[in-house]
DNA sequence: GCCTGTGAAGCTATTCACAGCT
DNA sequence: AGCTGTGAATAGCTTCACAGGC
C-alpha cells in the first residue's frame, strides 16, 4: 500500500465524516465540486486526493458515497479495532473521552490514567481510570498502540516515556511541549495555545477585504 | 509590517513559550540549534523564521532571549488585550477556559455562552456564562474580536453566524465542520477527530525503523 | 456540456551550503 | 572553529488546463 501524504490523510478523514452525513441523507453519489464545497476545499484537490488512494468515479454520476467511505475506512483505520489509552483525566481528557465514545468504532479509548485519588478505580465515559504508574503494564496487556497525552506540560515527557515503554506506536499530544520519542513512534501535536495565538494574529492583521465574500466560493 | 506565513506564526508561538521557560531559568542567550532542539525543529528553520520577523542575533552569543520574546510579543499579540468569547461550556469549553486563564494575559476569555440552564448566570473559571441568544449583543458590547466554537457540529454554523454578526474577526473552531464565514474572518480549525485518525494511520503504517533513534537528532 | 483523471506548471516551505563575522 | 544571515536548490503541495468519456 502506498504512503499517503500527511495533509491528504487529514482531508480524507474530513471527507469520510462528510460522506457519513450524506449516507444519512440517502445521497448515493456526489461530484468532486460537491465534496469540495462541503469540506472547504477545491474540486481539483478532491480529485487529486481520491486519485492518491486510487478511487475511481464516473464522469456521469461522480463518486459513489458508500464505496468511497469503505475505501477510506480501509486506508485509514485498517481492519481491526485500535485500542487507545489516555493519560490525564482533567476537563480536557474527559472531553476527549466523550468526543470519541462511539464516534469511530474502530478507534476505542479502552483505558484512562490519572493519579487523582477521586478518579482512580472509577469509570469516566465508560472507560476505567487506572493509576499513572500502571500505564506501562496496561498498555502492554491491552495491546494499546495509541496514547493520548492530556496532562500538564511539566509531566508530558514522563508520560510519553511510559507510553513508549508500554509499546505505543503513536501519540496524540495536547501538551505544549516537543515530545522526544523514538523515530518509530508518530507524534501528532494538537496545541490549543498555538492555534489561539494564530487566530489572534490573523484576527488582528488579517485582510480587511469585502464583507460579503465567502470562503468557499473559489 | 510584513505578512508572516501561517506556519511561521505557529512556530513563533511555540518559540515564545520555550523562551519563557528559559527566562525562568535565567538563561540570557541561545543559539539557533538550541532553540531548534527545544522546539523539535531544525537550526536552519529557526534562523529562517527569525529572519522573517527581522530579528538579529550575533554569531558569538546567539540570540537574546528577552529581546526575542519581546519582538514575538509585538508581532503576534499587538499592544492591547484581545477579549475572547467562547460558545459551548461542555467539558471541552471548560478545558479551554481553564487552559487560558492567566496563561497569556493579552488573550483573555471574557465571556462564555451556553443554553444549559444550570450554567447560565454562573461563572466558569472566572468567566460569566450567558445565554447563546446573547452572543451578538455581548460580542458587540465587549468588543470581542475572537470567538471560540466549542459546540456540537450540528449547531456550529449557527453559532459562527452569531459570532460573525457580532463582529468577530477570527474563530477558533473545535467543531468538525467547515464553517462558512466572510472572507475577512479567519477560521482556525482544531479537529481532534482528524488528529486522532492521523495518529491511528501512522501508528498502523508508520516506519518500523530502528527502535533507538530519536526525533530531534537530525 | 459537464464530468473525471492527470501531466505539467506554479507556489510555498524547508533545507543546503557558504560568505562573512567574531 | 563555530556561529549567523541568506541566495540557491530542493522537496512538497496545490492549482491549472485539457484530453477523454458519457
Amino acid at each position: 500500500m502506498a504512503e499517503i501524504p500527511e495533509k491528504t490523510v487529514g482531508r480524507l478523514s474530513l471527507y469520510r465524516r462528510i460522506l457519513g452525513r450524506l449516507v444519512a441523507e440517502r445521497r448515493s453519489h456526489l461530484h468532486s465540486h460537491d465534496l469540495a464545497a462541503l469540506s472547504g476545499s477545491t474540486a481539483a484537490q478532491v480529485r487529486r486526493d481520491l486519485m492518491t488512494i486510487g478511487y475511481q468515479g464516473s464522469p456521469a454520476r461522480g463518486y459513489d458515497v458508500q464505496g468511497l467511505i469503505q475505501l477510506i475506512d480501509t486506508m485509514l483505520d485498517g481492519p481491526e479495532v485500535q485500542p487507545i489509552g489516555l493519560v490525564g483525566v482533567g476537563n480536557l481528557g474527559r472531553a476527549v473521552i466523550t468526543y470519541f465514545s462511539g464516534r469511530r468504532p474502530n478507534l476505542k479509548i479502552v483505558a484512562a490514567f490519572d493519579d487523582d485519588a477521586d478518579k482512580v478505580g472509577r469509570h469516566v465515559g465508560g472507560c476505567p481510570v487506572h493509576r499513572v504508574s500502571e500505564v506501562e503494564r496496561v498498555v502492554r496487556e491491552e495491546r494499546i498502540r495509541i496514547g493520548v497525552v492530556a496532562v500538564p506540560a511539566e509531566v508530558a515527557q514522563k508520560v510519553a516515556d511510559l507510553l513508549v515503554a508500554g509499546g505505543v506506536r503513536g501519540i496524540l499530544n495536547f501538551a505544549p511541549v516537543a515530545l522526544r520519542v523514538p523515530r518509530n513512534v508518530h507524534v501528532e501535536d494538537l496545541d490549543m495555545t498555538m492555534s489561539m495565538e494564530k487566530v489572534a494574529y490573523y484576527a488582528r492583521t488579517g485582510p480587511v477585504g469585502d464583507q460579503e465574500e465567502r470562503r468557499d466560493e473559489r
